[in-house]
DNA sequence: TCAAATTCTGACCAACTGGTCAACATGCGG
DNA sequence: CCGCATGTTGACCAGTTGGTCAGAATTTGA
């Protein structure tokens, strides 16, 4: 029966991707890089319309308010977030691990700079909107990798660092790269931040997250390229 | 005569301080904390206003427009800034510069939490305002601890790093401690960061940038109290 | 004391805000 | 072909926006 539904589903696509999922990708994709440069006060509902090629009221047809894309936007920004998260686990090599990870989230500030910054605005914002993420989902998994690290200083492959501080300092190092782009770009001299810069950043920061912790330097290095926007997604 | 005029207006004053001068700054203070939260764009006169305790018909009697608050707010946020620009220069030892430096950075995170959101605001939003110092002061400021760097990677006392990411990492990592202490908070399981929780930020972080630029541990290490926020100032 | 400068403020304005709604268009299955 | 669900849209609304202004209140120096 739930295949049923989705045949039918399926039949009321254009070019397998019904109207309603190619306009809320317009919307969320026009929302993202409004809710970006201007927070979520300073958006208007009119600009992410214009953005998104749509009549205003159009949008209230999808979103019925503008916390209701806010959310939406914020969800689909979750994601690769969570994503991420996953890795490093107590069996593996705490070097090869740490190394990956910052090497991951240097590259999804790269590829996907608007959601970081929509990120960052909310929690200078205070976080109204992800006060619970913060709270449980976030906290649960720093106590997890806190406990990894533990471990592994307990088995003498690093320091005894507080994984609190220690993935606090992950992040702001690599999210900068998304958030502070135009001031690293005028500090750098560059018109553009290209591959080399993201790798530099990549390896000086995996560097010093190593040595901070008392890891030897690891041995994998390598860069990865995998763009994603939302923008792509609307084709 | 510079003086004499300096008395007469001396003479305005009540209770040695212009009415001009306390009323512009309880703007100020007022701006600082919309400005902080809602950024540029959501910030409305009004709330700048009520939270001033003045009418709003006041306050633009002091400033024509809100962008003139942002910039005469923009200024003074940017002094302390300017000011732990300074030091670090090429007598000094390396180790007990950069101490001192992610020390004193750490110190105006928690001493002026605002002031440094206003600031991230303004990166993320393209640096709308501040584009002509990125570009100036302050890649001047990079380009001349970039040739501090070098002298010193040249002496054998550190690794030959990027000046560029290193101070980019070292503002992002110190930083977060301001614009992102919700986060913190919620992953520490804190109400608020306490003293302790600052010295501990600022020790990991100094431990990572000196040993990843290969410089032995310091030895100077000393905790500093001094709070100054805006509000303080207004009485 | 008094005229001038400064400070204060309610009333007001055009433009814009997020959001509603009724009328209309479109495309589908049958 | 019809009837219905889905999608589209201009007109509209009350509230808010940044900003102006005339006139009143006050503080000033002499």
């Amino acid at each position: 029966m739930v295949e049923k539904k989705q045949i039918r589903k399926a039949a009321h696509r254009t070019g397998n991707r019904s109207v309603r999922m190619r306009n809320t990708l317009k919307i969320l994709s026009a929302a993202e890089k409004v809710f970006a440069e201007k927070g979520f006060d300073g958006a208007t509902t009119q600009q992410i319309a214009d953005i998104a090629k749509l009549p205003k009221s159009n949008v209230h047809y999808y979103f019925k308010t503008k916390r209701d894309i806010y959310l939406a936007l914020m969800q689909s920004i979750m994601a690769p977030w969570l994503e991420s998260f996953q890795a490093i686990s107590a069996d593996d090599d705490p070097g090869d691990a740490l190394a990956g990870y910052v090497r991951r989230k240097v590259m999804l500030s790269r590829e996907r700079p608007l959601a970081s910054r929509i990120f960052a605005n909310e929690m200078i914002r205070g976080a109204p909107v992800l006060s619970d993420f913060l709270r449980n989902e976030l906290r649960k998994w720093v106590e997890e990798k806190a406990q990894i690290v533990k471990q592994w200083s307990e088995k003498g492959k690093m320091d005894d660092v507080s994984a609190e501080h220690l993935f606090t300092i992950i992040w702001a190092a690599t999210q900068t790269y998304a958030d502070f782009e135009i001031q690293i770009k005028s500090v750098l001299g560059r018109q553009h931040l290209e591959s080399e810069d993201y790798d530099a950043a990549a390896d000086l920061i995996t560097r010093m997250v190593l040595r901070g912790c008392g890891i030897s330097q690891s041995n994998s290095e390598q860069a990865q390229q995998r763009p994603t926007t939302l923008d792509q997604l609307v084709r």
